[in-house]
DNA sequence: TCTAAAAGTTACAGACCGGTAACACCCTAG
DNA sequence: CTAGGGTGTTACCGGTCTGTAACTTTTAGA
C-alpha cells in the first residue's frame, strides 16, 4: 500500500516532486496548491512552511527539472568519455525519445509561455537556465570539432523547442515526427562543410 | 477621444478584437472575461449573448487569427505572382519581421500549451488549423519547385515554432535571433540536392 | 523519557473566476 | 410614433484560488 508518488520520503521532497510532475502535465496555471499538497500526501499549511509563495515552488521546480536535465548530459559523457560527437549523436537520440515518450515538452518554455507577466521571478530563473543549457550545447558542438558551433547549436535548439511545441499542437504524428532526420543531416551538413 | 481598441463598431466585433490582443499578450488563462469585456468598452452580458462560453470565444479568436494569417499568405502571391520560390523566400521574410515585432509566438501553439485538457474544445480547432497551415506551406515547396517539400516544409515549420517559443524563454539574443540564416541556407541546400 | 521541532487539522479571509437573472434603456425599422 | 431587439446596469450564485491563524498531534533526538 504504497503511496505511488509519495513513499516515505520528507514532505518537502514530496511537495517538489508532486507539484514538478503535476506543473508539467497540467501547467502552472492549472494546478492549484491545494492539490499539490493532496497527492503529496500532505496539506497546505506544511507547503507553506517550506516554500514562500506558488511562485517561489515554480521556481524550485524549473530548477530541479534543470538540474534533471543536466545529470543526462552527465550520461552522455559517462557513455562516450571523451568523443564529443558520440555525445552530440547521443544528445539527438536522448532527444526525440523524450519525445516520443512525453508529449509535454520543455517545463521552461511551458512556463515561459504561462507567466506572460513580465516581471514575474520565474521568468529570470527561465532566462538563466535556458542559457546555461545553450552554453551547453554549444561547447559539445564546438569540442565535436564542428566550424561554426554556435550556428549548429542554436539550429539544434530551435528544431527540438520546435517539435516539443510542434507535438501539443498538432501531436506526434506532426512536423516533430521527423526531427532525428532533420538533425542528424544538419549535424551532417555542419561536418562537411 | 477615440477608443483605441473600440471605435463604434459592433459589441461583438469589439469584444473579439480585443479578446484576441488580450489572449495574445496576457495567455488565455492570464484574462478573464470581465476584464475583455471592460477593455471592449461593453459588459459580460453582451459578450455572454454573442458566445455561449469562454471557450468558445477562444475559439473565436483562434479561428480569428487564422484567418489573418491567411491574408498574409495572399499577399505573398499578389507580390510574387506564380513565382513561388520568391513566396517561399517572403515567407521567410515576414516570418522574421514578426518575430522582432512580437515576442508573444504563436497563438495556437500557446493555447496548446496552456490548454492541457486533452478534450478541451479548443484543441481540435487548433490541429485542424496547424494542420491546414502545415499543408499550405507544404505546397508552397512543392510547387517551389524542391524535391522533399515535406521535409523541407516541415524543418521550416519547427524553426519558426522554436524560435517563437525560443523567444519568450530567452528573448530575441537567444538562438532565434539566427532564424533568418538558418532557413535561408536550408532552404539553399534543399534546392542545391 | 522528556522536549522541541515538524507536521497535520480546521477554519477562514479576501480576491477572482465563469456564468446568469432581472430590469432599464436606447435606437432604429416599420 | 411605436414596437422590439440590441445593449447597458446591477446584483448575485457557486466555485476556486493563494495565503494565514490557531491549535493539536506526531516524530525524533538528547
Amino acid at each position: 500500500m504504497t503511496d505511488g508518488v509519495a513513499e516515505r520520503s520528507r514532505p518537502r521532497d514530496r511537495i517538489l516532486e508532486t507539484a514538478q510532475d503535476m506543473f508539467h502535465k497540467h501547467g502552472i496555471k492549472g494546478v492549484g496548491v491545494d492539490a499539490i499538497t493532496e497527492a503529496a500526501g500532505t496539506n497546505k499549511m506544511t507547503l507553506y512552511r517550506h516554500f514562500e509563495s506558488k511562485d517561489e515552488l515554480v521556481i524550485e521546480c524549473l530548477r530541479a527539472t534543470a538540474a534533471k536535465a543536466s545529470r543526462i548530459w552527465d550520461e552522455f559523457e559517462a557513455r562516450h568519455p571523451g568523443d564529443k560527437l558520440a555525445q552530440l549523436h547521443a544528445w539527438v537520440q536522448k532527444a526525440s525519445e523524450l519525445l516520443s515518450v512525453d508529449s509535454r515538452g520543455c517545463d521552461m518554455a511551458n512556463a515561459a509561455v504561462e507567466l506572460t507577466e513580465a516581471d514575474h521571478p520565474a521568468r529570470r530563473v527561465i532566462k538563466e537556465l535556458k542559457e546555461a543549457q545553450r552554453e551547453k550545447l554549444v561547447a559539445l558542438c564546438r569540442d565535436a570539432g564542428i566550424g561554426q558551433a554556435e550556428l549548429l547549436a542554436d539550429t539544434l535548439s530551435l528544431l527540438l523547442e520546435g517539435a516539443r511545441v510542434s507535438m501539443q499542437s498538432v501531436g506526434a504524428e506532426g512536423p516533430s515526427a521527423q526531427f532525428v532526420r532533420m538533425a542528424e543531416s544538419l549535424i551532417a551538413s555542419f561536418r562537411a562543410r
